[in-house]
DNA sequence: CCTTGAGTTGAAGTGCACTTCAACTCACAC
DNA sequence: GTGTGAGTTGAAGTGCACTTCAACTCAAGG
């Protein structure tokens, strides 16, 4: 009934490296026991963990809010459905923005190809907010600053 | 009518700091001219080319493409308005694909909320190619590596 | 038993996109 | 002329998400 993974196999099954799982289990992501030679074995249960903090990164979540998210959890039983789709469910309102964010940069990419502009006078892609006036003359770009969106920003990072 | 910029008033137009601004000159992004005291001056269409870098990074372009794309302009001339809009849509079939994975990712992440899982059967977020056939039992994670979209990968990034 | 592939560790390295720092110089208003 | 805020440089540092490395140990088949 245990049925435990290596970290192999886990690695195998998620497409995540095992270098990777390695540094998720030093960041309090996922967790493994251990064999009596001091092995990773994983439960079943934690591929569903991996699989969460995959798809939150394709959401555009770090690794440490993704890390709260799993501290959410309940520590006493193996998580139901109910408790994975909370988590999912919380990302949702922030995937929603980023596709509006994408398909509102789009649909201004298509307005200023048609009008060849990409100036700094009332293109929407420069004003995007409509919030310049009265901090001196001339619009400013785009975002302000695309310091905390890992989706945006390339960090990417 | 030459109207020269110095890198404090580029930074204040564009929303971009200075340390950015310089970095980007390094990277052969932008550029400007001197004064006698080795001090930037920046033409105007200094400005088009910062908002085509941000815009680009929005898109989820690394610096280095947007470097190509920006070679790819003439240095004759002043760009055109059209030379901004063939860049421009150069990157649109990106957008639209960054834009329709997310919106799977989302109505995926619905149907999951709705059933529950986050399994690893026969859930489109485990499987999202259905192309996991013959590579041994279980089914793959979401993307095999986030390696190359800073996008989803959580660098902007 | 022995080989071999898989696993272990901590430390260091990578790539990207910047930022910070120290030490110095410019440009301009008064 | 002088003070001050803005600008200059190269080198080093930052944050994130990992990967790589060297040196070593484990586990399982023959």
């Amino acid at each position: 009934m245990p049925d435990l993974l290596t970290i192999g196999e886990l690695s195998a099954r998620s497409g995540v490296a095992p270098s990777a799982l390695r540094y998720y289990e030093r960041l309090g992501l996922i967790r493994a026991d251990r064999t009596g030679g001091n092995q990773r074995r994983y439960a079943r249960a934690e591929l569903r963990r991996v699989a969460f903090i995959r798809i939150s990164q394709q959401v555009g979540v770090s690794l440490d809010e993704i890390r709260e998210a799993l501290d959410s959890l309940p520590e006493a039983r193996t998580p139901s459905p109910q408790d994975w789709a909370r988590l999912s469910a919380s990302w949702r309102s922030r995937l929603d923005e980023r596709i509006r964010l994408l398909t509102k940069l789009r649909d201004d990419l298509d307005g200023c190809i048609g009008c060849g502009c990409l100036s700094l006078q009332r293109c929407t892609l420069n004003n995007p907010e409509d919030t310049l006036a009265g901090e001196g003359p001339g619009a400013r770009l785009v975002l302000p600053r695309p310091t905390d969106d890992p989706t945006l920003a390339g960090s990417l990072s």
